[in-house]
RNA sequence: GCGCCUGUAGCUCAACCGGAUAGAGCACCGGCCUUCUAAGCCGGGGGUUAGAGGUUCGAGUCCUCUCAGGCGCGCCA
C-alpha cells in the first residue's frame, strides 16, 4: 500500500516538472510513513519538506501542489495538508477491509515477499566449542540466529543455517585430557585434576562410557604424570600434560579419547538445540579445512601475495594495511596454525561454495574480531562486503538478585537445557529475541518462572487461544461461519477497533520485511504485542456470536484472519501457538 | 591509554533510512465479569531522552566534547 502511495506521489512530480510549476529537481527517495495518530490518517509524508528547499517554494505551498496534481486511485479517500507540510492520507474503508480477502488467500504465505531474490545466503550461529553443554548465553545466539533464518526465509533468502564445529586447537585437547584423567581416576583414585580442566560431571560420564566400551585400553604408567602436577604456571601445566597425554596414548589411541568426547559432546548439543526448535543445515568441521589443506592453501596464497611476512619465529598477516590495528600472526612459533588460519580457510570456504551473503553472528566479546577477518578476505580477495557480522550481547543469569557466575571450565554453568525445562521453550525464546540483539540481556530466572504469566509471550498466544475458543462455541451456541458470504460483504466493518484492527493487520508483510532487511526479530514481537492487543480491545468491545447473519460473519472474518497472522508470526519466532490455554 | 557498544518514566524496554503531543509492560491509583476464557479491557499519575554545544524547516535519532557503564586490545578460542 505504500508503494502505491508512492507512486502517486511520483507522478504527481513529474507532472509538475513537465507543467514547470516547479523547477526539475533531483528527488530523494519517498518515504511514506504510518501514521502513528489516527487523526493523521492512515499514511503520511513528509516529501513537500524535504522538497521546499530545492523547489524554491514553501513546504505548506508545495504540498498543496502535489495534492493537486495526484492521479486519482482507487485506494484513497482523502489527502490533508498538515503541521509544518505533511501530507496526510486517508484511505477508503473498502481498502483496510480487502485486507482480510488477502490474508485468508495467502494463509501461511501472507506476509511472504520475494525481495531476497534467492540470493544464497549462510547464516553461521551459535559455533560453540564442543567442550561441553550449551549454556544459558548461546541459547541467546541459538534463538536470534534461528529467528533471522526464517526471517530471512520469509522474504525469499536462500538460506542454509551451519553451525561451526571447532574440533581443532588446544581446547579440545585440554577437553581429551580431562576426559583421559577422569577416565584414570576411575581406577586410581590419587590421580590429581587440574583446576584448569574442564570440572564439569559431563567429562566423568564421557570417561564411564570411555571404560565401558574399551575397558582398560587406555591405562598407561603414571609415574612420570605426576611430577607434571608439580609445574605451578597452569597453562603450561595442562600443555605438559596434554603433551604426555599424547605421547603415552599414542596418535591413534589419543584420537579415541578425543573424538569420544567430542562426539558425546556434540550430540548433547544437537540434542539440545533440536528440542529447543532450532536446527542446522550443516554442521561444518573445523578440522577438516586442517585435514583437506584449505588452511595451508590460504596460507600459501597469502605469502604468494605478500601478505604474510616471518618474525619471531612466527608467520604474520599484514591486517594493519587493511585496516586492523596490528599484523596478526597465522602459524605461531611452535608450527601450529591459529584459529585465525582456519577462520580465514573457513570463510573461504564459505564463498566457495557459493554463498553470496554470508552472515556470521558472534558474541560481542569477538567484535574486535571483525576487522581482521574482513581484512582476510580483502587479502583473499573474497569481496568483504559479503560478509555480515551480526553481535549478540551475552545474557547474564541471575537467580533473584543474585548474579550467577558462569564458565565453561569450572562446569559451574545454567545450561539451555535446564532453562528451557524449567522457564519452558516458548517463554525462553520469547525472552531471548525480545531485546534488540545488541543489548545486554539480563536473564532472572526467577523473575522469568514467577512472573510466566504476565510474560507477553502469553498475552499473545492468548489472543490465538481465544480466537480458536471462539469458534469452538460457536456451534454450541448454534451460529454458523460462512467465509464466501462473509468476504462478499466485509463493508460493515467500520468501527474504530475493526479498522485499527485492520490497519494493523496490513502491516504485517512489511514488518516483516523490515524485521528480516535490519536483522531484527524484536520488531516482529513488538508487532505481534500490537495485534494481540488489537484483538483483544477489539474483543472487549464487540461480540462476534451475534444473531445478525452479516456482522457476525464479517466479525469472525476478520477473527480469523488476525488468528492467521499471529499464527504467522509466532511461527517465525519458533514459539508456538496453542488452542487452548 | 586506544578502539567499539550502550545511556529514554521508579524498574525492564520500544520509537519504522531525522518527522507531528517520545510510547508499551511491570509497579502504583481508580473502574469493567447474569454477555464469545479477567492470562483480558478502559481511565489516571509519572520524562529537561545522562549533560553541554552544534548541524536544519524539524534531533531520542546525525556531528563534537564531558560524564557513567559494558566489551575488546594474546603466538587463546
Amino acid at each position: 500500500m505504500k508503494k502505491q502511495i508512492q507512486e502517486l506521489i511520483a507522478n504527481s512530480l513529474k507532472t509538475l516538472e513537465s507543467e514547470e510549476i516547479i523547477p526539475a529537481i533531483e528527488q530523494p527517495k519517498i518515504t511514506i510513513e504510518n501514521s502513528r495518530d489516527s487523526a493523521h490518517g492512515d499514511f503520511a509524508s513528509n516529501i513537500a519538506m524535504v522538497l521546499a528547499k530545492v523547489a524554491k517554494t514553501n513546504p505548506r505551498g508545495l504540498a498543496e501542489k502535489i495534492i493537486k496534481y495526484l492521479p486519482k486511485s482507487d485506494i484513497v479517500e482523502r489527502t490533508e495538508i498538515a503541521g509544518p507540510g505533511f501530507i496526510n492520507f486517508f484511505l477508503k474503508q473498502n481498502t483496510h477491509q480487502s485486507i482480510i480477502i488477502d490474508i485468508l488467500e495467502k494463509g501461511d504465505q501472507y506476509g511472504d515477499s520475494s525481495i531476497g531474490n534467492n540470493i544464497a545466503t549462510l547464516v553461521e550461529f551459535v559455533s560453540a566449542n564442543p567442550t561441553g553443554p550449551l549454556h544459558i548465553g548461546h541459547g541467546r545466539g541459538a534463538a536470534y540466529g534461528a529467528v533471522v533464518a526464517n526471517l530471512l526465509k520469509k522474504v525469499s533468502y536462500k538460506v542454509s543455517c551451519e553451525y561451526y564445529v571447532n574440533d581443532a586447537g588446544r581446547q579440545m585437547d585440554i577437553l581429551a585430557v580431562s576426559v583421559w584423567l577422569r577416565y584414570l581416576q576411575i581406577n586410581n583414585k590419587n590421580i590429581p585434576f587440574p583446576d584448569n580442566a574442564y570440572q564439569g560431571d559431563y567429562i566423568n560420564d564421557i570417561a564411564d562410557s570411555l571404560q565401558k566400551t574399551h575397558a582398560e585400553k587406555f591405562i598407561t604408567t603414571t609415574e612420570n604424570l605426576f611430577p607434571l602436577f608439580a609445574e605451578e604456571d597452569p597453562e603450561l601445566k595442562i600443555d605438559g600434560l596434554i603433551g604426555y597425554c599424547k605421547d603415552e596414548l599414542g596418535q591413534e589411541n589419543y584420537r579415541i579419547v578425543f573424538d569420544e568426547g567430542l562426539n558425546v559432546i556434540l550430540a548433547t548439543i544437537k540434542n539440545d538445540l533440536n528440542n529447543f526448535g532450532v536446527e542446522f543445515d550443516t554442521w561444518f568441521s573445523e578440522r577438516s579445512l586442517v585435514d583437506d589443506n584449505t588452511v595451508s592453501k590460504c596460507i600459501e596464497k597469502l605469502t604468494n601475495n605478500n601478505w604474510i611476512y616471518e618474525k619471531d619465529g612466527a608467520q604474520w598477516f599484514r591486517s594493519s594495511k587493511l585496516g586492523d590495528e596490528k599484523d596478526r600472526v597465522l602459524i605461531r612459533e611452535n608450527g601450529l596454525a591459529t584459529y585465525f588460519a582456519s577462520d580465514i580457510a573457513y570463510h573461504l570456504s564459505k564463498v566457495e561454495r557459493g554463498f553470496e551473503k554470508i552472515i556470521d553472528i558472534w558474541g560481542a566479546d569477538h567484535h574486535g574480531y571483525i576487522t581482521r577477518v574482513k581484512a582476510s578476505m580483502q587479502a583473499m580477495e573474497l569481496s568483504p562486503e559479503k560478509l555480515e557480522v551480526l553481535l549478540v550481547q551475552f545474557a547474564t543469569l541471575y537467580r533473584g538478585k543474585e548474579k550467577l557466575q558462569m564458565s565453561t571450565r569450572s562446569g559451574q554453568f545454567i545450561t539451555l537445557k535446564e532453562l528451557q525445562d524449567e522457564v519452558g521453550k516458548d517463554a525462553t525464546r520469547f525472552f531471548y529475541i525480545m531485546r534488540k540483539s545488541e543489548q545486554h540481556l539480563d536473564f532472572d530466572m526467577e523473575l522469568a518462572k514467577s512472573q510466566s504469566n504476565d510474560n507477553p509471550v502469553y498475552y499473545i498466544q492468548y489472543a490465538h487461544a481465544r480466537i480458536c475458543s471462539v469458534f469452538r462455541q460457536m456451534p454450541e451456541k448454534g451460529f454458523t461461519y460462512n467465509q464466501e458470504e462473509a468476504l462478499s460483504d466485509l463493508s460493515v466493518l467500520t468501527e474504530t477497533h475493526e479498522i485499527k484492527l485492520l490497519s494493523t493487520l496490513a502491516r504485517y508483510p512489511e514488518v516483516i520485511e523490515n524485521a528480516a532487511l535490519a536483522y531484527e526479530p524484536h520488531q516482529l514481537v513488538y508487532y505481534l504485542k500490537d495485534v494481540a492487543n488489537d484483538f483483544h480491545t477489539y474483543y472487549n468491545a464487540s461480540q462476534f456470536l451475534i444473531e445478525d447473519n452479516v456482522i457476525r460473519n464479517a466479525r469472525l472474518a476478520l477473527v480469523v484472519a488476525t488468528k492467521q497472522v499471529i499464527k504467522n508470526g509466532l511461527s517465525l519466532l519458533g514459539v508456538s501457538s496453542p488452542e487452548v490455554m
